[in-house]
RNA sequence: GGGCCAAUAGCUCAGCUUGGUUAGAGCGCACCCCUGAUAAGGGUGAGGUCGGAGGUUCAAGUCCUCCUUGGCCCA
């Protein structure tokens, strides 16, 4: 959309940032209160809306920079639960504010050229939900080409002609057929459908904006421009002089009602089940042998009425024909002749086989016709067997009727044989002759089969239920009718096309040689003209006189053989129906065709027409051919993609696109097909509403795979928001929560990397495993790789690297200052870079977080951030100081033992608040090193004073082997199975044994009487604890956990249990975060007291529930803590 | 009739290009834990003949052939 549209589209919806501040005398939140040296005691979370509306989050520059934040704190207040379609609307808001995607040209202006071809949506209807898919698979990957530097210009396109348009002012104005629109008037007519247009593309800017697709809607092509035509008519001179350009009759699918042929791309968006009479006509031989034992031909047909037009009929060289008698038909002893495979299944078991009959025999015989109203001309040797390559046996009998005027195969033998094209049926589908003149010929079916049976010539009618085209919009039955029409050459370059498709980078890849590469194989020339009104009209004029065809390139050169100034003409008819040319050949008045273009023809021409190439615009067309990327869903392979290539192709032998995305469709919640009949339709607008344009998105890129059909609904939708947005956001809360509380000075500078605790290392390491797989994936359009990347990114960091470090956001900032600056800087830089590579996804949300943890802090600090907006930067690149393979191995075993350990933990029924002595860790040998520097993380994760790590030696574990096939079979291959089973066989003292042989390298392992050589990577050495603790192991790695409890453990699980149980008084007593209490509290018995005192818990529990005193006394009024055997307590706070 | 695509847990989907013996995730369900991100978080469990049948291979969800079902396209 372009960056200067309005988007005021309904009321009711957020109009503007809402704060979510506290209603008039609620208490005061904590960022209020003055800096506490501690975290907060309570939740974070904010007290529901006094208004009733859910919270959304504030817009902290745009509107009101800074707005009425504190200014202590440069950090904006976060809502715990966002509402995103506000949010969305305020990043809108401030897209076109600051003028962003305008900047984001601009600021690419000089850099090397991304090209993207806009495939026209057709703006006859709203826009639907398919609509969205195909515009942010168009929007993510210039987005992100423009991120990484290159100047992706996007200019915007809307395909205005055809009969689609037509069809929808001809139900407006109560039209119902050509003569209909012809007496209402061209002109007007054409007006209307200007208008109808002009109103569906208001209707696509609106949802283009709200959906975040960054294109150029007012510097958009519109297929109906005077220039843009002007450049189709010069590419139909060039076809033309190149010969590409030819009329013939053919026999084309035609629809009598619209009164036009239809594209193959039309007719097979019509296929319907029917069913159609199946009737067999007896054709009574004429001369030969046969007319003189009285046989007839059974020939057989569903479309009785081409009998009329019959004119010969055809029998395969391969088949073997009967004469065959039988009464079984109403006549007695008849003699028929048809197809041997086809007797018993036309003519049943009782029909007698009198012979065969020779093909010779058959071919040049003659036979009777079945109707004579049609005239035949005088010298035709018509009504006469032929061999036809065609004919089969799958049905009918074996003899086929033919009737060239409307079947291709038909007008094809009878281009051979010189039959002559009998067309009693005119350009509304009716008879002109005969006793049905006047009737659509689908209608005079039963009559005619009903006058074949009067008159002794019908064996027998059925009826054939098969797929028969109608016409996709009016849903009348189409027929095959030969008439004249334009045709492109498309099959002389078939070579080429295929040639030029090869080069294409398709996705997904079979497309090139599967789908595309057929379709262009079976390549049939383009049926170019339309017998229509609302669309380009084809440049040629016909001389009256002599028929010679004068093809003009452009308004301009028509008004140099018009001899007037017609380069203001509106190149639509009437307008040019009025031009008449003098014939340069014999001084004759030439006429426009009536005809105009195909509609896919306009759109294939838009890589040059868009700029009016080559009459303007040359320089731009030059610099932006070919695209490198276009997308459109699976079904334009025979539209746009075709038309592309095709004329491409022809006008300069390439083609105009390196790179095609071919979406799958989407489909609702049960994997139908979307459509008004089945109801199953869902609204754009209704999903932006409830769940916002980035879930849509989100959902559409990260959600199964874009080259298959994909299902969107309400629930999919919920599920993308929880999963991942909502997931990205908590992240984001608490970061700018503590990062508030502790005014974290973001100007600050940063501890080094190396300086920084493990765990930071750790999750900037795998930040730059994010970059580069994100960044490598988008550059080869994968986005289902990269979605995956990111979502478990974000997994990792809110629920591995946030829950380990929670503590050091909020313990005290003098405890060590060093490392809550690193704790907060290595935090901010993780979410700083997902919102730079979520841009080009879900580029609203990305948005907020850059204004949150970038601008925001730049402004409150007095100076301009150096990105005002994250789609203003450059595409991260990952520091190579954050790369750490080994830590991340490291990381991975330590996430993995600590899922042992929870699950050890829940076996043995010790909750973790007690804190345990020690752990037994084994894991595999190469992953112990990695493992010794962050046992610490384990240790507190499961609450246990000491992990021990099992060095692979001593009595501590028992070892056993486990083959491992891949190393295994390739050397072993028959005896791999024997060999592994040797290796799992063996005891702990054979297994412990043989590890010991494999530290020093290869070993011998006895398999049956052989002895054979054992390398280090086929055998996994698996240790497990001897102890009786509580043990929990996957394949490699256990972990045993030692339950035995001591007094001390057990008082410093009351401490733990006093602590939790205090923090819940205090959120029940409605203590804001940073309030201080004063705590009395008295122990039964006093030598829990006593032990409590004596180890230091008092100041423990003193510091977590933010006591400034502990009073040990006898409490009245206090709240009972069970502390299970050791005692109980009563607790009183006072605040 | 031909072509292309798809079929993996109740649901939505990974894994298949590069075959390795214990097929994963999320949601949902049941039970449990945690409680200073809390309308959050974590664990455990149930749930799979990887659409079917053959084949290749020491080894097949993965490669080959055929078939079934569905979708799209062509005729």
């Amino acid at each position: 959309m372009g960056p200067r549209s309005s988007v005021t589209r309904r009321s009711g919806r957020p109009s503007g940032p809402r704060r979510d501040r506290r209603p008039e005398g609620a208490a005061p939140s904590s960022r209020t209160d003055p800096m506490p040296d501690h975290a907060p005691t309570t939740s974070t979370s904010l007290p529901p809306q006094a208004d009733g509306t859910s919270p959304a989050g504030t817009t902290p520059t745009g509107t009101s920079p800074g707005g009425n934040a504190t200014p202590r704190s440069p950090w904006p207040e976060v809502a715990s639960r966002p509402d995103l379609p506000a949010l969305e609307t305020e990043v809108l808001a401030l897209w076109r504010e600051q003028d962003v995607f305008a900047r984001s040209l601009a600021q690419r202006e000089g850099a090397p050229d991304w090209s993207f071809y806009e495939g026209p949506p057709t703006a006859n209807g709203m826009p639907g939900t398919h609509h969205v898919e195909a515009r942010v698979f168009k929007d993510i990957f210039p987005r992100y080409r423009t991120m990484k530097g290159l100047s992706v210009r996007r200019k915007g396109g809307w395909d205005c002609h055809g009969l689609p348009v037509e069809l929808e002012v001809e139900r407006e104005l109560g039209l119902d057929s050509k003569a209909d629109i012809e007496a209402y008037g061209i002109e007007a007519f054409n007006a209307k459908c200007r208008e109808s247009v002009l109103r569906y593309v208001g209707a696509f800017e609106e949802l283009t904006e709200r959906i975040g697709f960054w294109i150029d809607t007012d510097d958009a092509y519109r297929t109906m421009d005077a220039t843009y035509v002007d450049s189709l008519w010069w590419a139909l001179k060039e076809l033309w002089e190149r010969d590409l350009i030819f009329q013939d009759h053919r026999v084309a699918p035609y629809c009598g009602r619209c009164g036009t042929a239809l594209s193959d791309a039309e007719v097979s968006q019509g296929y319907q089940e029917v069913d159609d009479p199946s009737v067999y006509v007896r054709f009574p031989v004429t001369d030969g042998p046969l007319a003189e034992q009285g046989a007839a031909l059974v020939v057989w047909t569903t479309t009785p009425w081409t009998l009329p037009s019959n004119t010969a009929c055809a029998v395969g060289s391969d088949i073997v024909y009967e004469l065959v008698r039988t009464s079984a038909f109403g006549v007695d002893d008849e003699l028929l002749v048809l197809a041997r495979e086809r007797r018993e299944a036309v003519l049943g078991e009782d029909a007698e086989v009198v012979r065969t009959v020779h093909l010779d025999e058959l071919v040049g015989a003659h036979y009777a016709r079945p109707f004579d109203f049609v005239p035949l001309p005088d010298d035709a040797d018509t009504h006469r067997l032929v061999t036809a390559g065609f004919v089969t046996t799958a049905d009918g009998s074996g003899i086929v009727h033919l009737a060239p005027a409307f079947g291709a195969d038909d007008m094809a033998v009878g281009r051979e044989h010189g039959f002559p094209v009998l067309n009693p049926v005119d350009a509304t589908g009716s008879f002109t002759i005969g006793p049905w003149a006047g009737v659509f010929v689908k209608d005079a079916d039963e009559w005619l089969t009903e006058n074949l049976d009067q008159r002794g010539l019908l064996v027998k009618q059925q009826t054939y239920t098969h797929t028969y085209p109608f016409c996709w919009r009016c849903r009348r039955p189409l027929i095959y009718w030969a008439k004249p029409s334009w045709y492109i050459r498309t099959t002389a370059k078939r070579d080429e096309l295929l040639a030029n498709n090869a080069t294409i980078d398709w996705h997904p890849e079979h497309i090139r040689d599967g789908r595309f590469g057929r379709w262009l194989e079976n390549n049939v020339d383009w049926a170019l003209s339309r017998d229509r009104y609302w669309g380009t009209p084809l440049p040629f004029w016909r001389c009256s006189d002599c028929d010679h065809v004068e093809v003009v390139a452009s308004r301009a050169e028509l008004s140099e053989k018009a001899g007037r100034d017609l380069t203001e003409l509106d190149p639509h008819r009437p307008y040019v129906d009025e031009v008449v040319l003098p014939c340069p050949v014999c001084g004759g008045e030439a006429h426009s065709v009536p005809e105009v273009a195909d509609a896919w023809f306009d759109s294939g021409g838009m890589p040059f027409a868009q700029w009016g190439y080559p009459h303007t615009g040359q320089e731009e067309f030059a610099r932006h051919y070919p695209a490198d990327y276009i997308c459109e869903a699976i079904d334009q392979t025979r539209g746009w993609f075709y038309s592309l290539l095709a004329e491409s192709t022809l006008l300069f032998d390439d083609s105009s696109y390196l790179t095609c995305a071919c979406l799958g469709h989407i489909v609702d919640e049960d994997g139908r097909k979307m459509s008004k009949s089945a109801g199953n339709v869902l609204d754009p607008w209704e999903l932006i509403d409830a769940h916002g344009a980035d879930a849509i998105r989100w959902l559409m890129f990260a959600e199964g795979n874009p080259w298959v059909n994909r299902r969107v609904s309400h629930n999919l939708l919920e599920d993308v928001v929880r999963r991942f947005l909502l997931t990205l956001w908590n992240t984001h809360v608490f970061f700018t929560t503590y990062a508030d509380i502790d005014g974290f000075d973001l100007s600050l500078p940063a501890p080094d990397v190396a300086d920084r605790p493990a765990i930071d290392r750790w999750v900037l390491a795998e930040l730059a495993e994010l970059i580069d797989t994100v960044d490598t994936a988008l550059e080869h359009y994968d986005v289902s790789t990269s979605t995956r990347a990111l979502e478990r990114f974000v997994e990792d960091l809110s629920n591995w690297y946030v829950r380990r470090n929670r503590r050091r956001f909020w313990k005290s900032v003098h405890d060590d200052p060093a490392d809550k600056a690193a704790a907060y800087h290595t935090l901010h830089t993780c979410l700083s870079t997902l919102s730079q590579l979520l841009a080009p996804f879900i580029p609203f949300l990305a948005e907020r977080l850059w204004q949150d943890l970038e601008v925001a802090p730049a402004r409150a600090a007095g100076r301009e951030p150096a990105h005002d907006s994250v789609h203003l930067t450059d595409f991260p690149v990952a520091d190579p100081a954050w790369r750490d393979e080994e830590l991340r191995r490291a990381m991975s075993t330590t996430r993995r033992v600590v899922e042992l350990g929870r699950q050890a933990r829940n076996d043995s029924a010790v909750r973790i608040r007690q804190p345990l002595a020690r752990a037994l860790v084994s894991v595999p040998e190469g992953e112990r090193e990695g493992l010794a520097g962050l046992t610490h993380e384990i240790a507190e994760e499961l609450n246990v004073h000491e992990i021990e790590l099992a060095d692979g030696t001593g009595d501590l574990v028992e070892r056993s082997c486990k083959p491992n096939f891949r190393a295994l079979g390739p050397v072993f291959q028959q005896r791999a199975p024997e060999v592994a089973g040797a290796i799992s066989a063996l005891d702990a003292e054979q297994a412990a044994s043989l590890a010991e042989d494999l530290r020093a390298g290869d070993a011998q392992l006895r398999v049956g009487d052989d002895e054979v050589t054992v390398t280090p990577e086929m055998v996994e050495v698996i240790e497990r604890p001897r102890t009786g603790w509580a043990v929990a192991r996957d394949a490699p790695s256990s972990f045993a956990l030692d339950t035995a409890l001591t007094r001390e453990l057990e008082v410093e699980g009351a401490a733990r249990e006093l602590v939790r149980a205090i923090n819940d008084l205090r959120k029940a007593a409605g203590l804001e975060l940073a309030d201080r209490i004063e705590l009395v509290i008295s122990i039964d018995p006093p030598e829990l007291d006593r032990e409590l005192g004596e180890a230091g818990h008092y100041e423990a529990i003193a510091r977590d529930v933010l006591a400034t005193a502990v009073h040990r006394a006898p409490v009245a009024d206090g709240t009972p803590i069970d502390l299970g055997e050791l005692g109980a307590a009563l607790v009183a706070i006072r605040s």
